[in-house]
DNA sequence: CTTGATATTGACAATCATTTTCAACTACAT
DNA sequence: ATGTAGTTGAAAATGATTGTCAATATCAAG
């Protein structure tokens, strides 16, 4: 919440942008919820607080929510990202019901490690990965 | 080669679809290429052949080629869709260069079963993963 | 071969997520 | 207080994909 704010207005200004109401606002609203967002669904919850912010604000401001380090990027693969708090949070994977979009997100250190190894081994130098498992979730079955 | 255009033909049959010469010329071209190919590279190889074919139709034959069990789609983060050969192709996942776009296809039975037990783990019943590493290729270094 | 029911086609418009444009507006260093 | 950037919302643009529809092709039946 506070350190997480600190950390945008630090890179705000570090990146010579300026620290708007909008953006404290879509921040904010941002980091109240523990969900997997779309910026469509993001835009929806700041429209509760604040009519007058537009969509692209809200888009603009997610990208600029993960250039802080805030804020991580999924797909899901649904056409559309969604993101999620990173900033105390560890890195993980997740398993995604097909049927009911539930999202469970899981961490075998094992696997992380073994493809760290399979990279390496190609030469290539990872930046990122990403894991997903769908398939139907146990309550869905 | 022969044995995918028999596959194509029993599908579109059992289906109650029609084998049309659009179908056929797109899935030729499309077993021609080794690449992954999103809708519009393989309409752009198309129109060397063809001309009247439309977009449309290409992005309606991939799917029906990939319902066919022939192709798989895999997602890069580009916002856009690609397929690769599925017939005769054991499964595998990918090094992505963020620089050049090279894909490398790995495999690593051990982490492919370590991700089963993690979903089973979870009573998830798993369709399919998508495991994709990013980073940037030994030539690209 | 002809027919006719039904599926398919390409052109075009529509959709959806995201980005761009731009003129009015705001932050903030000086 | 003022000027210079950066920022904003609205609307238009973009890019991938899908829907619509009238014209056309397939193919099983006669
Ligand atoms: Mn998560
Ligand atoms: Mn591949
Ligand atoms: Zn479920
Ligand atoms: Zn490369």
């Amino acid at each position: 919440m506070n350190k997480e704010r600190e950390i945008f207005i630090r890179f705000l200004e570090k990146s010579g942008l300026k620290a708007t109401a909008q953006r404290a606002t879509v921040l904010d609203i941002f980091l109240k919820t523990e969900k997997h967002v779309s910026a469509d669904d993001l835009f929806s919850l700041v429209k509760k607080t604040n009519t007058e912010i537009g969509h692209a604000t809200v888009h603009r401001t997610l990208k600029l929510i993960k250039a802080a380090g805030l804020a991580r990027e999924v797909d899901f693969g649904e056409g559309k990202k969604r993101y999620e708090h990173l900033f105390g949070h560890k890195h993980h994977d997740h398993l995604v019901c097909l049927k009911c979009g539930k999202t469970i997100e899981v961490l075998d250190p094992k696997i992380e490690k073994l493809q760290a190894n399979l990279a390496s081994g190609h030469g290539f130098k990872v930046s990122h990965h990403r894991l997903e498992i769908l398939g139907i979730c146990k309550s869905c079955q």
